[in-house]
DNA sequence: TCATATACCTCGAAGTTCAAGGTATCTTGG
DNA sequence: CCAAGATACCTTGAACTTCGAGGTATATGA
């Protein structure tokens, strides 16, 4: 669907992105597949996304980043630094707290 | 926190009017309290957000309204039209396909 | 009278997501 | 050799929503 503010997707790509990235070190196309594996093809973010929204955390030193060249290409890889990780913890706590709050009010009024 | 377009809240105020709306009729005022409530304090909208989603609702069609006097003051009810049924059955799944995802993001490293 | 509660309304700023467009190299099949 | 598709990175403008802050008005209580 053509909407450039879709409900429910603001801070996805973030959360997502650093999650993946605690884990292991991985470089842009491959966040692109992984997203959509993990999220059990629930979720799917273009490159229009991921690119800038990997640029936009390591400007604020939530990643670092290296190139690395691989079979004639070029890949640059992304790592979580310390304030990433805090950052991370930041994003899952908000996540748990809206979440949490929307299935009350989503399931609250059937038990009321 | 002073941001104006914080993670996980977009669409959040739409979901959750037609939600509590489904439910019985209402005006704005009782819906920034209600909403507080049915989310047990993790969600809370200020009226700069509920006023402009509720005419925008109207000017849909997802919501019909009436003026009713109470006590001196003008009450603007809202309820739900079947367009809105839609929209929330519409809207709620859309929250069930991205809740679910991002689920499957957050928990299932750990178990892999 | 003044402060607070009730009730409705408006507005500009800020930021994010999206699709689309682009670059470049490698691989494979015709 | 060439074209198509895959791999990999990049950029951009449009669209839209949420937010805080400001405003109006009436009623109530100290």
């Amino acid at each position: 669907m053509a909407q450039t503010n879709p409900p429910f997707m603001s801070g996805v790509p973030e959360l997502l992105l650093l999650r993946l990235l605690e884990q292991k070190e991985m470089y842009g196309y491959e966040l692109v597949r992984s997203i959509r594996k993990v999220t059990g093809e629930a979720i799917s973010l273009g490159e229009g996304v991921i690119y800038p929204a990997l640029h936009g955390l390591e400007r604020n030193g939530a990643l670092k980043s290296r190139r690395k060249a691989v079979a004639g290409r070029t890949r640059v890889y992304y790592g979580l630094t310390a304030k990433g990780r805090k950052r991370l913890a930041k994003l899952a706590d908000d996540w748990r707290r809206v979440q949490g709050g929307i299935e009350s009010a989503l399931g609250a009024p059937a038990h009321a």
